[in-house]
DNA sequence: AAATAACTACCTACTGGTTGATAATTTTTT
DNA sequence: AAAAAATTATCAACCAGTAGGTAGTTATTT
């Protein structure tokens, strides 16, 4: 792994625990074993490291999300597929969904962050309005921003509340 | 309205916006025309101003839902009114719901400030509770769940995206 | 030789927090 | 009513620590 690779894995962790500003380049530094100064090399600002961090984050999810039509030709509803992965976060991470976080913070964020925030979700919401629509859902635009937002919300809830079984509640 | 009152004020508009980290002493200060070293008199440590203020801010918020069955009363469902206080605070506010924003960033809050915000999301699930109760729902406690989150999500994609339209469709 | 990746050393600005002092006000005692 | 004591709210000055960022240098890899 890449120490790039790796300042980006350390400040996914912190900032899906806390947030854009509970990580400083600093801390990032030496948990990797490199020097702060050395940091900036990699990424010039702060808000270029918080950039390419949305950006990758956003590319992983929906490329582990795969393509919901091969998810229905093989039995599974895609929704569930959807569901599951927000729900690993939760429970195999244990830390809240990076853009969600950021998502709520975004009044606050460096614009080329909140640029990348947002195109997560927009990426998010084109990939349930097709699932919704495979569904035979009535309005699967619709359908697609509330099953977003019942499943970022679900996770505030949990974590809050440090128990799973609001999530699952919320989602069953 | 007393120094103190104005503090939290101040506070309140800046941690709705950016978080806990998203205000310091020394900015309420200079805000509302005092030293840093004064708002210490008020609170002593950050972690008592962000406690006292999520702690009023749930009394203030669960004050203004009312009694749900004096709603059902006049002909007006509950949840439509729980529903319009979070639209308000996107419309009118064009903030994030206080405790939403901190319940994301439980993981990294000081003991005290999580306790608070877990405070408002028990106290909400109670009325949200009692009001899908009256509404003749088959599990009120479930819907009380689904509601919250919702709602708190669907403040996050509204406000990231800039469009309060994805709220409304959320709820709608 | 050139590009890559790290370093040392430093800067300015800001963080939460502490200290001891100072007025102004309020409460208590005489 | 007057004097004494306590409380409230503020201040200037300061502290150690951390923030993001910069300049110039060195080591490593291709």
């Amino acid at each position: 792994m890449s120490k790039k690779a790796a300042l980006l894995q350390a400040a996914e962790n912190k900032v899906r625990l806390g947030g854009y500003s509970n990580f400083s380049f600093r801390e990032l530094a030496t948990e990797i074993g490199i020097k702060s100064a050395s940091v900036h090399y990699h990424f010039p600002t702060k808000a270029d490291l918080g950039a390419e961090l949305a950006h990758q984050y956003t590319d992983a999810f929906i490329a582990v999300l795969g393509d919901p039509n091969a998810h229905k030709a093989n039995g599974k509803n895609p929704i569930d597929i959807y569901t599951q992965l927000f729900r690993n976060a939760l429970v195999i991470d244990k830390k809240m969904c990076l853009c969600g976080l950021l998502g709520a913070e975004s009044d606050s964020l460096p614009d080329k962050v909140r640029v990348e925030v947002q195109r997560f979700f927009n990426k998010n919401l084109a990939w349930l309005t097709q699932a919704h629509q495979i569904n035979g859902e009535l309005n699967p635009a619709r359908a697609a921003i509330q099953t977003v937002s019942l499943l970022e919300g679900a996770m505030i809830i949990s974590k809050t509340l440090d128990d799973i079984s609001y999530f699952e509640q919320a989602t069953f």
